[in-house]
DNA sequence: CGGGTAACTTACTTACATGTAAGTTAGAAC
DNA sequence: GTTCTAACTTACATGTAAGTAAGTTACCCG
């Protein structure tokens, strides 16, 4: 039995799958063992608790997003912004039908550990932060169009999208490149 | 130790509230039992197994849905269609934190039978050809504005409104208003 | 009033999940 | 080459979920 170079990350890298895809409480120790042909308790060395896996996890989420907004943030215009979100959104439901990492959990938020729980509402503030910032940016400089509070804007385009990513893997058809489509031509009316 | 009167339904009331707050893997027949003060097997006896009891849900949520429908659609003109719709969402988030039907089987999709995924997908599709319908029509007479194919429209507000309801369980605030109020400051900009 | 059936309870099986404790092995460090 | 430690495995404890089978009770019907 050849050990494995990274487990850590082979761990983690599963459970991000399987929370993706089941939810927190949709998959065990054992889906992930089996699949990287180690023992349960392996995964218990590096993550004592279920809870400290989804720390982890959800922790990681964050860290990947900041990472994206500020450079999103530095480098792009508002409209590239924009769609590179709505892109990143799509293609991560593409490649694996993946929900949202807060999506995946909101069935889970009951028994989840406190941490977790802000954890998690950081990660969507996160989002809806940005999303509101970029849009009231937007608005002031002509590359987008909305009516109302661009919080409220966001909210929504954040709900929608996350809505779109469930739906889509209820009826086996992409809506979120469908969703995404309609908000894009409804905020990029006026061509800048 | 008296009968209950109507098990079958209160056993389904139960589980309807389980379903919309923890998902259908979230909850337990001991939990229904427990809040009834009856045994688990009595629950097996009118719901042999939980596929059972969760295609009866989801039929039940079929059956209201399309008859809110067929009454809005028979007596209500377009706004006031879209306003009790929007209107529901809010208060059934209001009541009891729920979830939409749809939102809280998402993450069980791959571990369900057939047919309760079937019933699950007629349920949404009820929901959005209604929107369809109701948008297109309303596009055709003035009452509401929004530009783009009116499928897509549907799916946007309803995968929105789903979203929200998720969102607002998480920061414990209903945003399903503030959604929804979004969406009509958009429709309605030209007052009819 | 006696019997049959619907609506249960009791008691059990099987399976699986989380988690712990103690023992084992591979490899780096000296 | 021995020793120390990180990274495991083995084995077990506990709790709980779904489900079944057989027995029990309440009640209506003739």
């Amino acid at each position: 039995m050849p050990r494995l170079s990274n487990a850590k990350e082979q761990i983690m890298d599963r459970a991000r799958r399987l929370l993706q895809s089941h939810g927190f409480e949709g998959f065990s120790y054992r889906d992930i063992s089996s699949q990287l042909g180690i023992k349960n308790a392996a995964i218990h060395y590096h993550f004592p608790t279920k809870s400290d896996l989804g720390q982890a996890l959800v922790e990681d989420f964050c860290e990947e997003t900041r990472q994206q907004i500020a450079f999103a943030r530095e480098n792009l215009t508002v409209r590239k912004q924009l769609d590179a979100y709505f892109e990143r959104m799509a293609q991560e439901f593409d490649r694996d039908n993946s929900l949202c990492p807060v999506g995946a959990m909101t069935t889970s938020l009951g028994t989840i550990s406190d941490s977790m729980r802000n954890s998690l509402n950081q990660l969507s503030a996160l989002v809806v932060d940005w999303l509101t910032e970029t849009l009231e940016k937007g608005r002031n400089n002509g590359d987008v169009e909305f009516s109302g509070d661009a919080r409220s804007k966001a909210i929504q385009i954040s709900a929608a999208m996350q809505g779109a990513r469930q739906l889509s893997r209820l009826n086996c058809s992409n809506q979120v490149e469908r969703v995404a489509g309609q908000f894009k031509e409804e905020l990029y009316k006026e061509p800048s």
